[in-house]
DNA sequence: GTTTGTGAATTCCTTCACAGCT
DNA sequence: AGCTGTGAAGGAATTCACAAAC
């Protein structure tokens, strides 16, 4: 266990997808896992797994494997996720509206727990179980419910102002689906969901056919 | 101009931010750029950019940089981003409307063509200008439009069925938003859209705090 | 003076391979 | 026998740094 050295980025955001397998297998009834075979089902080779666990301490036994439920725990506390979090959303247009329906951040843990937008017409309405605030109150919200964390889902050519905004007001982790790449000061992580860049990386393989 | 060793993917996965930033600026009516200046927009070295484009050909001239139209060319021609994709959709749920809906991919040339579900109430539906199509017209659909490239948005318990389906009809490229690792035999892509596991990894950083 | 394109140097990441534990 | 944890080796990606072109 290297306590001092800093930890690679490509392994933090490879941990997730452990624990997504770990929660697999634990519905499968599976106690106990090796390396390897948790390394088939991530398509990541088993020496791998095991450097990048090893980042964070011993977790299993050499002879058996990984007990599942223990390792699983033990991925949890690496990363925070034994306990809520709560999000925030800036933007309630089509796109926000679907990531307020979306049913698969709650069960992780990731609670929505306000939704911004600037449009008059729309502050005020019922999304869900939220009323859209307007943009002056973000910084109350985001101080009283203790939000360390934000979803943008605005038009391109706001983006980077909102994000300046939500970063004033204390957000340190800003999920982007807009086609920007935001400027943000360090301390502050931002991870961008974009579709149509990964569409475009693909036709690459398919041009010639 | 190297033109035999492979290019590897994390360039190819630059180029469409690098198409991105070059629409920009001619938006912004700027004709020329520097690596310098392009890295700024992008937080990537100006090094970097130079050398990812050097995979390709030589597309500046020293002391003035790179014309942003001509390189934009260059780039939507080796990304194959020159013509139209038709695109198909597994997955018309709550996810897959939004998709649907989602007005970015057109304007790049993506073209959602067919939508597929399996649930009996939703095959038929219009949505958008598209009627819902049973699973078993797929072969035909993907065939008759020559589609290469596929999103996917059904539950994971379903997603490693349909992507199975879809490369046996010839998909080649699949944008996947279930939360699975897919296999897939070689010459197939598969891109993940996971917004939790983006969370899951961000949160490591606000751990303690 | 400015900026590219690119070998060389460096840094980072992955895989190897095996001692040591079960 | 089976599998982990980890130094060492190997490979990949990034950055350096500068000659050449404008």
């Amino acid at each position: 266990m290297e306590e001092f050295a800093a930890i690679p980025e490509v392994v933090i955001l490879r941990l997730p997808r452990y624990v997504r397998v770990l929660k697999q297998l634990i519905q499968e009834q599976v106690s106990t896992v090796s390396s390897e075979r948790l390394g088939q089902r991530l398509n990541i080779s088993a020496a791998q797994i095991r450097k990048d666990l090893s980042y964070f301490g011993r977790f299993g036994k050499q002879g058996q494997g990984y007990k599942v439920e223990g390792l699983l725990n033990e991925l949890n506390r690496i990363l925070g996720l034994d306990r809520q979090w709560n999000v925030c959303l800036v933007g309630v247009g089509r796109l926000g509206r679907a990531i307020i329906g979306y049913p698969g951040f709650a069960p992780e843990g990731f609670q929505i727990t306000a939704a911004f937008d600037i449009t008059p017409g729309i502050v005020g309405q019922s999304v869900g179980r939220l009323q859209v605030q307007a943009m002056d109150e973000l910084a109350r919200t985001i101080k009283s419910k203790a939000v360390r964390i934000a979803i943008v889902a605005v038009p391109a050519e706001h983006a980077q102002d909102v994000i300046d905004r939500l970063v004033e007001c204390g957000v340190r982790s800003i999920l982007n689906y807009a086609p920007i790449t935001a400027q943000v000061p360090s301390g502050v992580w931002v991870r961008n969901i974009d579709p149509v860049t990964f569409l475009q990386s693909m036709t690459y393989y398919l041009r010639e056919e």
